[in-house]
RNA sequence: GCCCCCAUCGUCUAGGGGACUAGGACGUAGCCCUUUCAAGGCUAAGACCGGGGUUCGAAUCCCCGUGGGGGUACCA
């Protein structure tokens, strides 16, 4: 038997980053076992669907490398993979329930369930259905039919006895029958509820183990007796834990975006992660960390490394928060991965957004010095400054000011007419010349406080990548022009 | 309220009765290096929620508390 899993979000706006851990487990155990991973759209719901939602979804997860092999778009011999185009299907099979009793209409209307629970509430009992339309005898329904505008169909719960969840991450999970609602199968719409579309899609999708996020346990009851009436093989269940807030404080919503209390960056969709600046290996190597780890001690990983080693039985059931300062150096340590010519094609369109002009040819120049300063993309922005407009090169002269060199006017002079001079403009030969006078304008004969200063004199920024590189980005030319300036400046 | 899940440093985790003076990583602090800022190197602080059992021996098994999370929708 090959292993089918399937990935079935619901298009309600975005891909969350706790949904695509979930897809990446998903994936992970496809890909390890050499089987399918299905995407499937979970569209019942029409109140809570939003436009551009699937393509949102399906960006989301191709960013982040997580391929699936049937889908929507993608085809498949088990489609169609959107489920408000199944939705006679699920009909069919609903009233199949109805025929063999395992399933009843129901006549209640909104406001009569409302004044149900506010009264369960207030008497402190059980909130849930109670199941008063399960018991209308023949002749009832046939009025209510005719009375009422619409039904739905409930699910006939037993009312004892106990069900027993076999889970692959927790073990065997015994619930009271009588615990489990009758739940509603199919909507007065005609659309089914989850709990029927996703057992019949699972089902006739040929799905063999469903990973899905742990607030689903509860249901996994309901579920399983639902296999039971329609005579269904079970697959089997894995409940992954939820992944929650930074503050530990609920599961992360996208209420929680922004920053939080101690200040953190909380980042919860997909595309906010890019957004970011974070590169989408980094992320996935994060993702999987979370509830899953790799062994060996090793948090950097690539997924040819993870997938062979990827066990269900290893995650932790144990629900987490996200460390994304974790993150954060996972990207760092991606990016000084890459190559300069790769690192800057991705930094392009960081600047871009920011309305930063640089040339290819002084971005490309200037890379290799600023790539172990980036922990994301986004970084790149203030430290390249320097290398755009002129109008923002603003010296203060306080700050050519440097306490171990006594004549910072006449030093910078000199570098102006040691750069002029040279026949070679490269970072050799700016690294010769500057160090060697370096040691003679200063008290200690060291060069360091030199080389700070004409940093500072050719960037204008406290903050930026080396002084040699930087000039060398920047061109003779500027470098000269910005040097005269300062002197004027010190003047 | 009722039901279910979970519980190791601040966070992510290793650990599945003796190998534990509880390991790693991020973060934090200090030092070194240094051309600012980083990166890198070294060092430090930092955890088995509590109580009962079981056992010669429990972070590891059981029970009870406590705490956190989830569910209890014609949402998924």
């Amino acid at each position: 038997m090959t292993v089918r899993v399937r990935f079935a979000p619901s298009p309600t706006g975005y891909l969350h980053i706790g949904g695509a851990r979930t897809a990446l487990f998903n994936w992970m155990f496809a890909r390890k076992h050499g089987g399918k991973f299905i995407l499937r759209i979970e569209d019942t719901d029409q109140k809570r669907y939003v436009e551009g939602a699937v393509e949102a979804i399906k960006d989301g997860l191709t960013w982040l490398g997580i391929d699936w092999d049937e889908g929507p778009d993608k085809g498949g011999s088990f489609g169609p993979y959107v489920q408000t185009m199944r939705s006679s299907l699920y009909l069919t099979w609903a009233n199949r329930l109805l025929d063999m009793g395992h399933a009843y209409k129901c006549f209640c209307s909104a406001e009569e369930l409302d004044e149900m629970r506010k009264e369960q509430t207030e008497k402190k009992l059980p909130l849930g259905y109670d199941r008063r339309c399960r018991i209308l005898t023949e002749e009832e329904i046939k009025k209510r039919e005719n009375e009422t505008d619409g039904f739905v169909i409930r699910f006939k719960m037993p009312m004892d006895g106990t069900t027993v969840v076999k889970d692959m991450i927790r073990g065997e999970i015994p619930y009271e029958n009588k615990q489990i609602n009758d739940a509603v199968l199919l909507k007065s719409d005609g659309l089914p509820t989850y709990h029927l579309a996703n057992v019949i899609d699972d089902h006739f999708m040929e799905i063999t183990h469903i990973m899905r996020a742990d607030e689903w346990i509860n249901t996994a009851p309901l579920h399983i007796h639902l296999y039971q009436a329609f005579g269904w093989d079970m697959p089997d269940y894995a409940h992954l834990p939820l992944v929650m807030n930074p503050s530990g404080k609920g599961k992360l919503s996208k209420r929680s975006q922004g920053f939080d209390d101690s200040g953190t960056e909380v980042l919860v969709r997909v595309d906010e992660f890019e957004k970011a600046g974070m590169l989408p290996e980094a992320v996935v190597n994060f993702l999987a960390n979370v509830g899953w780890n790799f062994g060996e001690d090793q948090e950097k990983f690539t997924m040819e490394e993870a997938i062979p080693k990827f066990n269900l039985e290893d995650i932790n059931p144990a629900p987490s928060q996200l460390p994304y300062s974790k993150l954060d150096w996972l990207n760092s340590k991606y990016i000084q991965e890459m190559s300069d010519a790769d690192l800057a094609k991705a930094l392009k369109p960081y600047l871009d957004a920011e309305g930063l002009e640089v040339t290819d040819e002084a971005l490309l120049a200037i890379v290799p010095a600023m790539k172990v300063r980036l922990k994301r993309l986004t970084d790149g922005e203030e430290m390249l400054q320097f290398l755009s407009k002129d109008e923002v090169f603003a010296p203060e002269a306080e700050k050519l000011a440097h306490k171990k060199i006594a004549d910072p006017l006449n030093a910078i002079m000199k570098a102006r007419d040691l750069i002029a001079g040279l026949a070679e403009f490269s970072v050799e030969t700016l690294s010769a010349g500057l160090s060697a006078l370096g040691e003679k304008v200063t008290d200690n004969e060291k060069a360091g406080p030199f080389l700070g200063l004409m940093r500072y004199a050719v960037t204008g920024q406290p903050v930026s990548p080396p002084l040699y590189e930087s000039a060398f980005a920047l061109g003779k030319e500027s470098t000269l022009e910005r040097l005269d300036r300062c002197i004027e400046l010190l003047k």
